[in-house]
RNA sequence: GCCCGGGUGGUGGAAUCGGUAGACACAAGGGACUUAAAAUCCCUUGGGGGCAACCCCGUGCGGGUUCGACUCCCGCCCCGGGCACCA
């Protein structure tokens, strides 16, 4: 009686020889065909892995896997991301410093990582609140600040309450803080530090083009990057003041018939007439204050003053009044924008509200008399404004009558050029990255701010900038970082001039930490270097990353920014730090996302506890396309088990090498092979383990009686399992009789001939209903099938005796008979 | 509002350069083995009709193109994600 196949002892027995051997160890200096397999590193958090987290990993180690038995010599590490915002607030929470929870949630998930099979390389484990780690995470930003891409600047910032520190744009979910969903967020305005990617817009986006990304990955990149072409046109007071307003639309120059500035625009002050001021004033420290709830997100109802002046319109001549509406944003464009209210929603609605000017300067094409004739639109009810449409032709607008929108925004910018009064322009969405966290947890921005000598770098030599050990790690309302409460850490001596100055007592950005773990994960253990130039050029940049979506602007943009600046710096050969990234899908219960409110979480431990971590890792694999994820439910896993048991039973009874084999077993052997590779190339895995289970099946119904299944057969069967079962799969190698690991096994190759089927069926149809089946030779000729089809009494029966009108064949596919 | 995905049996999901819809698995029902149960193995399983060979209907809804549409086009509805007064 063959023993039953028992996960438990049969992964602890690997685990522990896989430890023992090295096996999961790639020669990190003498690599010949080095690939760098990445994935996400996780936050460590005090719940432990999550189902989310294994569901990635899993799918990026099967790919590392593959690639492996392909060959390669992959390096698959893991690290931390321990600093930041989670692990302080939940520190807060229980009242313990984050210094002391961290290294047991690490081991925890350290644990729970090494139970799941990653094929680790736990030599060259991270975390990002390793002094050693930090350190180089500081010279990074040394390194830009020595570049000039690090600037401190005042700017409005959203301000958390809960929280008690900035926000990040992205931190904010409309205009709530997204740790506290109940929270509004604020504005403040502070003193930071920002790194400039706004100019390295242009080349993010042109970079798109050439990586190999997934295409949602790339759409949400471009987006938030956010070109837009147009011109900046010029409107002069009488006084020579000239206002600067960025539009998409120089075409509806004519139609511009007042302007507005944002609350924030430096100008307001010189604009307002003295009779206006008082009103102004309110206005303005109103929507100063104002959260960005209500003013980004609120009714958006329109509001506004009129400062009293005016300014000409460079196309018309005529004069506009200035007004003043907090539906301008300071922070975009020019902060100052012309208003059409013909062809712009906003403006119109503004414009109706408050009885300004509508002039039509655009007419619909397609009209009976395009020339300004506007009955077509009136037609339908109203008088068609807002016209928004880029479809149409010039009216009202001088020499310009009768253009297309299109030819009118060049013949116009031009016009505008001639005069000095306006120039193309090209704008962005995307702002800089504020880096500065008035928080405790995180590496401190390595500034010293000295009376005589400015903001003065600490140099290399001095660094890391150690966090201190402070108890009191808890923020307060003074919008100050923790450390700013303790002058024996912040006191220090000006590196340039020896008085006394004062540390930055802001810590950086999470997102820093996280821009560039990759590049230092082959050089882990090198203290002089962040990263090590020869193993750097051995195996960077990534050959294959693998995460969340909901990385794809923030994580993904700031690391691809910091590739490019130490690029540009001369520190890396590449300028993008992922050849390849595939973004994987979300993994559901129930049809809800899981959440501890909803009660629907799913905790790995219980289920690799009870079921294994091959089966617990192939199941996740199962349930859904990787790509797109998919519904998790505890029935499903039962299939995968018994699925494991059979291939169990199969490699227990192995008949003799030699044996007879069945050709039909042979040619679907190779439809595997081909199958599988080619849906663990593309990441469909649940289509690869069907491609399995049903080779298994042809395996079983082949091998019934005593026979034993053929050695030359199961072989590969266990090979393609590997990198989705990868205990099993070595414990089944061992019980077939092979040496060594079968993770070092070579990827059964595929063979066109032996895949090929020599009777294959071919569909009659008649009218395009499918009326018979044949069995066929491949590669049969029309003629012959037609013939064979014409006998077939089922065909007959639809066909009569009417008249043939039409024929249609598909090579070795099917024939239809249209009659 | 805009930009991406996605809607297929009782369930998770297969199949899209237009060509056999429902692979693989779950659940359910029946049978074998067993003193019995579990486990295992075998069979059935989209809906409807027929004794049967077979026939009709069926991929969110409504149109269209085609010999032929889950697949392409037009117009909608619903679900998930991203962006959102960006001029």
């Amino acid at each position: 009686m063959p023993i039953s196949y028992d996960p438990e002892m049969v992964e602890l027995k690997w685990r522990q020889r896989w430890a023992e051997r090295r096996t999961n160890c790639v020669d990190i200096y003498g690599a010949e065909r080095p690939y760098y397999n990445l994935m996400m590193f996780p936050y460590p958090s005090a719940e432990g892995l999550h189902v989310g987290n294994v569901f990635a990993f899993v799918g990026s180690d099967i790919h590392g896997r593959y690639r492996r038995l392909q060959g390669w010599d992959v390096f698959e590490p893991i690290g931390f991301d321990a600093f930041g915002i989670h692990s302080e607030n939940y520190a807060l929470k229980v009242n313990t410093h984050p210094a002391n929870l961290i290294p047991a949630n690490i081991a925890r998930f350290r644990e729970q990582l090494q139970r799941t099979g990653l094929m680790v390389n736990w030599d060259h484990a991270l975390a990002t609140t390793d002094p050693a780690y930090y350190k180089w995470t500081q010279w990074i930003f040394l390194k830009l600040y020595e570049a000039g891409h690090a600037v401190k600047k005042e700017a409005p910032v959203n301000w958390c309450p809960e929280c008690k520190t900035v926000l990040a744009n992205e931190q904010v979910v409309d205009g709530y803080c997204e740790r506290h969903p109940g929270t509004r967020v604020h504005q403040r305005y502070l003193s930071q530090w920002f790194f400039t990617i706004t100019k390295f817009a242009e080349r993010l986006l042109e970079n798109l083009k050439t990586l190999d990304w997934s295409e949602s990955t790339r759409t949400m990149q471009a987006n938030w990057i956010g070109r837009s072409e147009g011109a900046e046109l010029i409107f002069e007071t009488p006084s020579g003041t000239r206002i600067p307003v960025y539009t998409t639309r120089p075409d509806t120059v004519f139609g511009a018939t007042y302007l507005v500035l944002a609350p924030e625009h430096p100008l307001v002050e010189e604009m307002t007439a003295s009779e206006q001021q008082a009103e102004v004033g309110r206005y303005r420290r109103q929507a100063i204050q104002k959260d960005v709830v209500t003013r980004k997100v609120g009714d958006r109802e329109k509001t506004g003053v009129f400062t009293g002046t005016y300014a000409r319109n460079p196309a018309t001549g005529e004069a506009v009044p200035i007004w003043i509406a907090d539906y301008v944003l300071m922070e975009y464009g020019t902060g100052a924008i012309m208003a059409v209210p013909a062809h712009d929603e906003r403006d119109y609605e503004f414009a109706e509200k408050f009885g300004l000017e509508i002039r039509r300067v655009v007419a619909p094409t397609g009209g009976p008399d395009p020339m300004g004739e506007t009955d077509q639109v009136e037609a339908d009810g109203a008088d068609g404004l807002p016209f928004i449409s880029w479809d149409g032709v010039l009216v009202n607008s001088g020499q310009f009558d009768g253009m297309s929108c299109a030819e009118a925004v060049v013949a116009i910018t031009e016009w505008l050029d001639s005069q000095a009064s306006g120039k193309s322009q090209v704008q962005y969405r995307l702002h800089d990255w504020c880096i500065s966290r008035q928080r405790y947890w995180g590496p401190p921005i390595p500034i010293i701010y000295c009376e005589k000598c400015g903001n003065v770098p600490v140099p290399e030599r001095d660094l890391p900038v150690l966090l201190p050990e402070i108890d009191d790690f808890r923020p307060d309302e003074s919008g100050l970082s923790p450390l700013a409460r303790h002058e024996e850490w912040y006191r220090v001596e000006c590196p340039q001039c020896g008085d006394l100055g004062s540390r930055e007592t802001d810590v950086s950005d999470t997102f820093l930490d996280s821009s560039w773990y990759y590049l230092r994960y082959p050089s882990t253990g090198k203290d002089d270097c962040a990263f090590d130039a020869e193993l750097s050029r051995r195996w960077l940049p990534v050959d294959s990353y693998i995460g969340g979506n909901e990385h794809a602007v923030l994580h993904l943009m700031y690391s691809r920014y910091i590739t490019m600046v130490l690029h540009d710096l001369g520190l890396l050969e590449f300028d993008e730090p992922f050849t390849r990234f595939r973004a994987h899908g979300t993994i559901v219960k129930d049809g809800a996302k899981m959440s501890k409110s909803r009660g629907n979480v799913v905790v790995p431990d219980e289920y690799i506890a009870k079921w294994g971590a091959d089966t617990f890792r192939m199941y996740l694999m199962f349930l859904g396309p990787y790509l797109e994820g998919g519904d998790f439910r505890d029935e499903g896993i039962a299939g995968i088990r018994r699925f494991l048991d059979r291939v169990w039973a199969l490699s227990a009874r192995v008949g003799p090498a030699s044996g007879a084999m069945d050709r039909a077993a042979v040619r679907k052997l190779h439809q595997t092979i081909k199958k599988v590779s080619d849906d663990i190339e593309g990441l469909h895995y649940n289509t690869a383990i069907s491609a399995l289970m049903e080779f298994s099946n042809t395996l079983r119904a082949g091998s019934s009686g005593d026979a034993g299944a053929n050695p030359q057969l199961l072989r590969p069967l266990i090979i393609m399992l590997a990198p989705f079962a990868p205990h099993f799969a070595e414990e089944c190698w061992e019980r077939i009789g092979r040496g060594g690991s079968v993770h070092d096994a070579s990827w059964p190759t595929f063979e066109e001939e032996l895949a090929r089927a020599d009777q294959i069926e071919v569909v009659v149809q008649v009218n395009g209903r499918v009326r018979a089946r044949l069995r066929v030779s491949p590669g049969i000729s029309q003629e012959e099938v037609l013939g064979r089809a014409l006998n077939d009494d089922g065909v007959r029966r639809f066909v009569g005796g009417r008249q043939i009108r039409k024929t249609i064949h598909v090579q070795d596919r099917l024939v239809n008979i249209v009659v």
